[in-house]
RNA sequence: UGGGGUGUCGCCAAGCGGCAAGGCACCGGGUUUUGAUCCCGGCAUUCGCAGGUUCGAAUCCUGCCACCCCAGCCA
């Protein structure tokens, strides 16, 4: 019997809606105001709001919320525009831009004042600070309240027109200065800005707020159901108050969930740009940043990264959800898609004794030991290969589980080999390792019953090619490095990149495609940078290491 | 000290008056040429707290407590 999915409450909501007649079909938006980067935060939101379009057979818009042209930037659009799409996931009709209502909204606005419900205001934004009250106290009316709506209407008109300074006036609603809801203190629906806006350039000298625009966007293009974060929740009447007022051709509603807080991260724009802007990471998309761009250069697939939105769920609940969960989707998905491939990642030499210098045999090992569909790999077998010098010991006790002098370790899909002596440098160090082959090993055990305990990667020394290994870690070494008193600057995992120049890896996989991901079996995933990997000069990022169940302590 | 929210296992999350799903994490055991995967088992006598209603409550009522959001001409 299949396991009953879980009906999320906005799930619920529009079921109601559906079967009870008050909507025909479920039309959502997902509206990014283009003044950053898309982070996992927006992924669950996309995923909210496209996912239950889906579910529900409706459409979801894909709508820039431009109203504050200081802050946006047609490179921010193009950046949202192609993370929404390596998402895989497709809006309804033309990208749409609440910039090219400004007209309609503008005759809303004229509206408002005809009907007396909005007034332009004089008062700077210190006096209206002043007379905004706090949250305990009441406002106090503007004395400029009382204006006439002809007075009003011109006014408004010259404010259209260029005539005010910046900051000198405002056009506000007439709602209610004692409201105990900030948000209906005669909120600023209009305030003037003499900035060039990137898609409307030099139009406007007027921008409405977010309050005024975007239940009017929804309102324009249909909207069913606008879906937002619980932060917005205080909005909501004053959402509704202007749907209200307004000869609007539809009537959306707005309804909130939590915002996804990820362990061992920061997602506030502010606390991202700093990473940047200093330095500790190399760009919006280094694969420690919990952007989209940055989640895809690590090698996060979009299959993982929706399915982690759809276990993490959709409540009315904020929290901090456990990375491992994002990581875990991670796995999940690269452990049944991706290629596996052999990396050794600090090369010690293995002198294979009993094979001839110029020896050359060619083995064949599966694409993924469970997927025939992922085909075969060609490995090189010679004389001198590197193994991981991490799977070499003198000595070691029955824990360890790879090769040690003396005894026999299974190289990985190829033959068994028994370590026979240890080269050392003059300071003590171990160089080398000579070994021999146990006879009659590819694929069967050895004939004289002594099986090896382990197996290990390996790397032809004269066929393989050397790659550059990027080591990823999480950022920041606290579950929480910006929670209560916490400066997130002073958690920074000072471990989260380690640059290894000369790893080794088999041939096939110089060849990988830019964003290939592969398992390094017993190492972890991996994926060629999207940027830096070439035939000719390899270079990996670790995505995520293997689930690891081996307490090196004990060994 | 105003208003709006939220409190179910370490984390996420079902549940909507009939006697606590599931996932992550964790802990055991099995299989294994990846200490991976896979498989099997364990993991809330209890639902923020205290009362009350009821044959019966995590689910209804009352009162507390904790945490989050709101005083941008940001979104």
């Amino acid at each position: 019997m299949e396991t009953a999915t879980p009906t999320n409450f906005l799930q619920n909501i529009i079921r109601q809606d559906l079967d009870s007649g008050r909507v025909r079909e479920v039309v959502t938006r997902f509206p990014p105001e283009p003044n950053g980067y898309l982070h996992v935060g927006h992924a669950k939101s996309i995923s909210v709001n496209f996912g239950l379009a889906e579910s529900f057979g409706g459409r979801c818009n894909l709508r820039f919320d431009d109203t504050n042209p200081e802050k946006e930037s047609q490179e921010y659009i193009e950046s949202i525009i192609a993370d929404i799409e390596w998402l895989g996931y497709r809006w309804d009709g033309e990208v749409r831009y609440a910039s090219s209502y400004f007209q309609q909204l503008y005759d809303w606005a004229v509206h408002l004042v005809k009907e007396g419900n909005a007034y332009v205001d004089d008062l700077s934004a210190d006096e209206a600070r002043a007379l905004r009250g706090t949250l305990t106290e009441p406002g106090v009316n503007s004395p400029h309240r009382e204006r006439s709506p002809a007075e009003n209407l011109d006014l408004l008109e010259r404010m259209k027109s260029g005539e005010f300074d910046e900051g000198s006036r405002v056009l506000r609603a007439k709602i209610d200065m004692a409201s105990p809801n900030m948000n209906m203190r005669d909120p600023i629906l209009y305030r003037i800005r003499k900035v060039p806006h990137h898609q409307t350039g030099d139009d406007w000298v007027i921008y409405p707020t977010y309050d005024f625009a975007h239940g009017q966007e929804d309102a324009i293009e249909g909207i069913t159901h606008s879906i937002c974060t619980l932060e917005f929740e205080d909005h909501r009447p004053l959402y509704d108050w202007f749907i209200e007022h307004l000869p609007v051709p539809h009537k959306p509603r707005q309804y909130e969930f939590g915002r996804l807080n990820p362990s061992y991260t920061v997602t506030s724009k502010r606390k991202l740009r700093h990473l940047v802007e200093s330095g500790v990471v190399s760009g919006w998309d280094d694969p420690r940043m919990p952007t989209l761009s940055g989640m895809r250069r690590r090698g996060y697939t979009p299959a993982a990264i929706r399915r982690f939105c759809e276990m993490i769920g959709t409540t009315r609940k904020d929290g901090v959800v456990d990375v491992a969960m994002l990581e875990f989707a991670v796995r999940e998905d690269l452990n049944e898609n991706a290629r596996r491939g052999m990396c050794v990642l600090d090369p010690l030499r293995v002198v294979l004794t009993d094979v001839p210098e110029d020896h050359l045999e060619t083995l064949s090992a599966p694409g993924h030991p469970n997927r025939d569909d992922l085909g075969e790999r060609e490995l090189p077998f010679t004389r001198e290969l590197y193994i991981d010098a991490d799977d070499f010991r003198e000595e070691a006790n029955k824990k360890y589980k790879r090769l040690v002098l003396g005894k026999r370790v299974r190289l990985r899909n190829a033959y068994v080999i028994e370590a026979d002596e240890v080269v050392k440098d003059t300071a003590g160090n171990i160089v080398e390792v000579r070994a021999h082959v146990v006879p009659n090993t590819l694929g069967e055990n050895p004939e004289d019953g002594v099986k090896p305990k382990g197996v290990i990667q390996w790397v032809s020394a004269s066929h393989g090619r050397t790659a550059q290994v990027r080591l990823y870690d999480r950022l920041f070494s606290h579950e929480a490095p910006d929670k209560g008193d916490n400066d997130y600057l002073d958690h920074l995992n000072p471990e989260s990149l380690a640059v290894i120049d000369n790893a080794w890896v088999e041939p096939a996989l110089a060849a990988a495609a830019p964003e290939a991901s592969f398992q390094f079996e017993r190492e972890g995933y991996f994926v060629a940078d999207r940027h830096d990997h070439s035939p000719e000069r390899p270079v990996f990022n670790k995505t995520i290491g293997l689930r690891d169940s081996w307490n090196e302590g004990a060994a």
